[in-house]
DNA sequence: CTGAAAGCGCTTACAG
DNA sequence: CTGAAAGCGCTTACAG
């Protein structure tokens, strides 16, 4: 084989050729690079030549030998299903999250890898893969792993989840008070004088959506409007996928009662509806007043800039962070059990220019 | 140490326990499980039991161990500068790569780990150091590093760039042909019968930024239209930055005339634009007509949705992938200096709702 | 064809 | 206090 013929010229510096350079043995060479208390009674000018060998040669130590030594890699994983189908794509509720992973990841000196699934229940085998010591610990964004498939989940990996569909067999789950963030701003948007309100749910097979329906029903009931099962319309979680159906509902709906004011699932879907919207020459806030979920850029960027509710999402992919990072620190430290199962965030309302009073002159859905 | 009974719990299965439960070597483990040549002629029943004792402890080969003996981890990795100061974000710039990075290196198996810095100067050593054997390689997105620092950068680890600032010895450089862009978008202005046109410039000391000026002056001279430096407005490239800039250069003009058009340097920038003229009560593009460039998501979710220069970002990522995987595999292959140092990728002007024509009554610059 | 040995690069525990 | 050896988990090249 011409393979060490060929490798001579780009193989990183070893210790051994560290050693060989300053004259000392690799583990001298060793004990002074990573500072170890061994290091204490090697002399001054052999430290020095050490290090200027090092120096010199681009020493750098083998993350490879390193983790296989120490089990640890300093990595952690973030694994995502990414949506769109073919043309799939990580979007904004991923980037806030993943703001936090990285900061957060990058004070305690770990890297972070993405881990892309397309589907979390076909998928769970890739991931389960994904842990053979290339990530120390997992964080599960957004899961949803049937509870009987739980258990495909490696026993010897960590992992934390934001926003799981279910309860996780020793997992952490960082999750938002949704139902109160839907009932506030749908509270908010009655007090406004709307009461036709519309709700883009989303898909109510997830945990999220069912917590956003109970906390706009809630609202409902403590205003005494009636809840109206016509009003609820799925529309999935993603921008691009719910522009057409919010079209097509707004084109079956021709010649009908605009509603006072729509309440979509998360923001992404808001924007879907303020496009639609404009399409058809209806103005936000005059002619309907519309609100999100989640406060990611979108919120902020859209014109008009939309009322929504705030999930702490960049703060909760920190805090995802730092609890798997104590989990992975006390993965051998005395019982390996989780001592909470839960921890919730608060959701905070946010008051932007897309909500309005209810037009004096009903408005009708317009042909377009 | 009581290291190994806490341990044992939680310890992964290893090739030798897989061995041990068939009562084999863990070679031969080896050999069935990794489909080797050498497994011809293990016999059919032993592979049997090992395929099942390796199932049933979970098996999975160890990535760190396997890293060291190939020499890859299978890793790519994604430098970045996260902007925006203390509280740093990755923005929609990145989120378009990233898609196209993510999509390519799972189609190769490869796992994507993101290296953020915060400059890139200062943080040379800090990317070196990433390069220990934890990625085969790195892309460098956008990079601003100095010729005469470009020998910090490894020598034994490929590296591809997007959008660098300057040529970096053996660093292929994916671009986009800018200055069309910028040339065919403010033509596009002219034609509509703009002429007094401002741009948002980001930073000049940027290569971007000087490509989109040469292209925004090239358009104003074959239009005979003479270049006004005053019109040329330093924002930096970040929308949040942007907007107190912006701001701040509207209420400088209040009492003047409007111009007829606005070009920004990108489309976070631009949305800033929307966002302050929003403020003033100026309508976009009734009043002033406004173009950004890229062609994020921002562009697409702005309303009006922005004309602007679409890049083809997340081709760029995939195909950044593509060359730097190219390059690791190739790196003991014959010689090490790279074919093609730049990768040129067409704009394209994409028509949206953010351009008018001037409007017959001068505007002026409102108090606000 | 099959098994025992060497080695990837590092660190730690153990003799001198 | 310092050095040689063992070992992390795997694979490859080399004797039987």
């Amino acid at each position: 084989m011409a393979r060490s013929t060929h490798k001579k010229p780009s193989r990183a510096a070893t210790l051994a050729d560290v050693g060989r350079a300053a004259g000392v043995s690799a583990m001298a060479a060793s004990a002074v690079l990573n500072g170890a208390r061994t290091s204490s009674r090697i002399s001054p000018s052999t430290r020095e030549r050490i290090i200027e060998a090092a120096g010199k040669l681009r020493y750098r130590p083998n993350a490879a030998a390193r983790a296989l030594v120490h089990q640890r890699m300093n990595t952690i994983g973030v694994s995502i299903v990414i949506d769109g189908g073919a043309q799939g794509e990580l979007n904004q509720y991923f980037l806030e999250i993943f703001n936090g992973v990285i900061e957060s990841a990058a004070v305690s000196n770990q890297n972070t890898t993405v881990l892309a699934l397309h589907d979390w229940q076909r998928d769970l085998y890739r991931l389960a893969g994904f842990c053979d010591g290339r990530v120390d610990g997992v964080i599960l964004i957004a899961p949803r792993i049937p509870s009987e498939l739980s258990s495909a989940l490696p026993e010897h990996t960590p992992f934390v989840a934001l926003h799981s569909d279910n309860p996780l067999p020793n997992v952490v789950n960082l999750e938002s008070d949704e139902e109160t963030g839907a009932f506030q701003i749908v509270q908010h948007l009655i007090s406004q004088g709307h009461r036709r309100i519309v709700h883009m749910c989303g898909d109510q097979t997830a945990l999220g959506a069912q917590r956003r329906i109970r906390g706009y029903r809630k609202a409902l009931s403590s205003a005494r409007i009636p809840f109206d099962p016509t009003l609820l319309i799925e529309t999935g979680f993603s921008q691009i996928p719910a522009r057409p159906i919010v079209r097509n509902w707004l084109k079956t709906n021709i010649g009908r009662l605009l509603p006072d004011a729509i309440f979509t699932v998360n923001d992404g879907v808001g924007l879907a509806c303020l496009e639609v919207l404009a399409e058809a020459g209806i103005k936000v806030p005059e002619h309907v007043s519309l609100v999100g979920f989640d406060d990611t850029l979108a919120a902020r960027i859209a014109v008009p800039q939309l009322t929504t509710v705030r999930q702490p999402l960049r703060a909760m992919g920190s805090r995802a962070v730092e609890l798997l990072l104590d989990r992975i620190h006390h993965k051998h430290g005395g019982e390996n059990q989780i001592k909470q199962s839960n921890v919730v965030f608060p959701t905070e309302l946010v008051l932007r220019a897309s909500v309005g009073t209810p037009s004096a002159t009903p408005k009708l859905i317009p042909q377009f």
